[in-house]
DNA sequence: ATAATAGTGTCTATCAGACATTATCTG
DNA sequence: CAGATAATGTCTGATAGACACTATTAT
């Protein structure tokens, strides 16, 4: 079988061998993860956010993340951020969308590839090299709101938000303005990403078993319902809810869970596996 | 009020002029894009290809894209592309799903950030600088079998499909493995693009408008439901298809469009515009 | 008339929304 | 016991699947 070659009379070996990359200017490829998790009582999501210990943004809280390298995929540069962020290996970690406009960070060129992780419990977290700290926000986002507290440390950052439909041909599209209300910010495009990113979890958490990923491995009907109603910022009801959940869970046979107040005593479920 | 200084004492002038971005080696990034569009006939969705005139993969055919530019957005770039090949801008175009393995370029590290467009009508094709020839391909993608054919060059690009389920703790995913078939094959990892394209497709034109890309400004329900078919590859009972759309669209009170063969004809109508 | 295609009627099973009722727990 | 939470029962309206039937056209 005689090589092909080309244009230039190369067989693919020469070309490669004399293949001069830097025709074109090159970006900085980043991961940045939104990690995701539920309130120890059930009460609502958190995130976990960094504070930036050096130029541009810095003292802002940001999303973890870091620069993919040439031997990983960006998955694995994401799943190693993660573990470094929380331990965590394994759990739930997704791509999100790819962030791409000029200027968004001010030092260079970079472009952004965002995930999503969930995690069945808050992890203790610590900063590292580039973070002076670390630190699980609640994270409130509606149609109107986007906001995340952290009480202990007296921070909030709250944005409005302006619920904008448009159209572009057939398609209609809902985009969500945000505008800064509090005295801190979130550093870089970040507020955008998570709003993308909970856009995303939002339409897709009734169709897939994302919400499971939110609690841990056995888990009562009203603290798995609390996941779906903080995700989908709405309250369900219990009987529908139910019934909708009623083929993928099974009863774990072990007692009944306790707890903190009055009130009936939950049973105790698994995910159903896979048959 | 004053500035804040890192812990090298650098405002964030004196940082940002100081950056030094070869700290990282950094990737080419492109963007590849699935350009769909319904068979004249309604029988089927056809997909634009270009003819690699280059090392590597020479010869082969691949999706037409192209390399994402400094001052500009990855969609930006997308469109650009879109509207070389084509003729087209403003339609559909979304991104889909950054490609990101180590080695999927042999000549250098690339990334690319895949996107989907829908149109309207076929338009005339013509290779460009980098590219042979290109040509629009009948598209056929189920679930066992992904077969890419140009009649009228006697070319037939066929993969066939093994679904692999598997589970990473609550989630479980699809996957399907391309194993070739023909002798001809497409470009670099373009069928793993196309698959992730046509999932997503797949999973979204029946909660969408995306269908009404694919048909003209008016059109016949027996129409509109073939694009229906041709992207889910599975026939859809007349009534509740009809059921479905018919909130969605009104007659255009004109008169019914003549059909090839012998039958009754149909009513035409537009997509109802937003209230 | 016949074959082919377009369009409508209707039944069923399922399911989300809505609300009411019963069951079990604490204090 | 009261108040709180868990779990279940039942009705309604919307909808997808399934099939049957009517309507209109070319040959």
């Amino acid at each position: 079988m005689e090589k092909l070659r080309n244009k230039d009379g190369l067989t693919e070996e020469e070309f490669l061998k004399k293949y001069n990359p830097g025709k074109y200017n090159r970006p900085s490829v980043t991961t940045d993860i939104l990690i995701l998790g539920m309130n120890e009582d059930y009460s609502g999501l958190k995130i976990l956010l960094i504070k930036r210990g050096n130029h541009p943004f810095m003292g802002c809280w940001a999303l973890p993340g870091g620069f993919v390298q040439e031997d990983e995929t960006a998955y694995q540069a994401a799943a190693r951020e993660l573990e470094e962020e929380t331990g965590l290996r394994g759990g739930y970690l997704d791509q999100i969308y790819t962030f791409t406009k000029p200027g968004r960070d001010p030092r260079m060129w970079v472009m952004s590839i965002a995930y999503l992780s969930l995690v069945q419990e808050l992890e203790a977290v610590k900063g590292n090299d580039d973070a002076d700290d670390a630190a699980w926000f609640d994270l409130k986002f509606d149609d109107s709101l986007i906001s995340l507290r952290n009480e202990e440390k007296g921070i909030e950052i709250v944005y409005d938000l302006k619920k904008e439909t448009f159209s572009n041909g057939a398609m209609q599209y809902e985009n969500f303005i945000p505008s800064l209300k509090s005295k801190e910010a979130l550093a870089f495009d970040h507020v955008e990403i998570i709003i993308e990113a909970m856009k995303k979890l939002r339409e897709q958490i009734l169709y897939n078993n994302q919400a499971f990923c939110l609690v841990k491995d056995t888990f009562t009907l009203p603290e798995l319902q609390a996941v779906y109603e903080a995700v989908l910022s709405r309250p369900l009801y219990k009987k529908s809810f139910r019934d909708m959940i009623s083929d993928r869970v099974e009863e774990t046979g072990e007692e009944k869970k306790s707890c903190v107040k009055a009130g009936r005593r939950s049973k105790e479920y698994r995910l159903k596996k896979i048959k």
